[in-house]
DNA sequence: TCGGCCGGTATTGTATACAAAACCGTGAAA
DNA sequence: TTTCACGGTTTTGTATACAATACCGGCCGA
């Protein structure tokens, strides 16, 4: 069972594998909250030395996969439903924001690259058994081709590291098919948005897009 | 001259150090856009090994101070009027909701330390000459408060990169009596929208905050 | 004259060695 | 029994050496 996030072992830097590998091991729950991230044990695990792995380690403390402790430790950090709900949250103003800019400066073949981008996704949910890898991929591209329309290389980046495969994954599998159509003809809106230039528009689909997201997360994972 | 964003050249780790004094060479101009950040050179400069160094250009690649080339090369990056208005943008979102997260969270001891706070900034701008740095270390400490009183680490990590007090220095020197004063009065404003611990209030009262000094910096730095 | 190969040089990426500091168990004194 | 100090051990911080790769000049052929 290939997974999007924990791949990517090789033709990359090891730093960057170190950081992929390790945030597997974090997403998987094979390093619960609080196990603390050792250099050398890690360095051992992922098979480079200890300086791509600091390298790794300080990424993801910015991203708050890993907090520090007073001492100067880092231990994998624990994420509450709170943590999740504020993700989704600051995702929605930012990618609200992104598309409001991308409203403005969108060209036609963006556009119509998005247009192609969101066919794929219907034709990937319209089947009996719904493509959920494809849906995700294409999902993702979608929000990706948004981004770079926006034009913010800092939007991006305060992006990169809010937007967390394994939970959009986990939503989307428990999205039915009318939700998965649902998802399908937001973006379809989106595109309307983008045609009219209209960034209220544009940012009010894309801030209810993904606030529905969080909601289907939530019922994804009642209780904890 | 003490300047608050290059000093602090003791007491820190080597990284620390070199991050800040880095930080420094290209927000005063010394490195000017374009201009190739190399490692040993830097090195050479602050007085530390390679090792450091590169931690702080790390950094400083994510918060956008550098860019890479296509071959890996980090050079300073050119923040044209746009950034700068992006970074007022997304900071009047981002501590937008954190004003709002603070109204729903703020404990009674917080909101009296704001109130401290906020007289220390009036007492400082109520003279015939403005003490312009202790309005900058109170206006500062205002805000750090709000975010700490929203209680989200996420929210302080992404603002961290944001907030360039050279910015806002830049601001605030060009702000007159009255511009000032009106400064300290939507802090007051914020008060009490804390005190009704009133979201949409807060949230309003500081956005509006932010954008006010998008524009007063904006007049500061007219054409270029 | 121009375009593409090709080698030396500069620069970054990685590994390792050493220094400094934090953790933790032990034991002695109150 | 509790608290505090101490020393060994573990872990991170920094320096340096080496490897890999990108840059840039000159040279050659068209």
């Amino acid at each position: 069972m290939p997974d999007t996030a924990t791949s990517a072992t090789s033709a990359a830097s090891a730093a960057d594998r170190a950081y992929a590998e390790i945030r597997g091991l974090i997403l998987a729950g094979d390093a619960c909250p609080g196990t603390p991230l050792r250099e050398e044990a890690l360095a051992d695990i992922v098979g480079v030395s200890r300086t791509p792995i600091r390298d790794a380690l300080r990424r993801l403390e910015a991203e708050l996969y890993a907090v520090r402790t007073p001492g100067g430790r880092l231990v994998v950090a624990n994420w509450n439903n709170d943590d999740v709900a504020e993700i989704f949250a600051l995702r929605a103003m930012l990618e609200g924001h992104a598309a409001a800019r991308a409203a403005r400066r969108i060209t036609p073949a963006q556009l119509a690259e998005l247009k192609l981008c969101n066919a794929a996704i219907e034709a990937a949910i319209a089947q009996p058994e719904p493509d959920i890898s494809r849906f995700l991929a294409e999902n993702r591209r979608f929000h990706d081709l948004i981004l770079s329309a926006s034009a913010s290389a800092r939007l991006a980046a305060m992006l990169a590291g809010l937007v967390e495969q394994p939970i959009v994954r986990r939503t989307a599998t428990r999205y039915d098919q009318a939700d998965l159509a649902r998802s399908a003809n937001e973006h379809a809106q989106l595109i309307h948005a983008f045609t009219a230039h209209d960034e209220d528009w544009a940012r009010a689909v894309m801030t209810a897009h993904i606030r529905r997201a969080l909601h289907a997360f939530q019922n994804a994972t009642p209780s904890k």
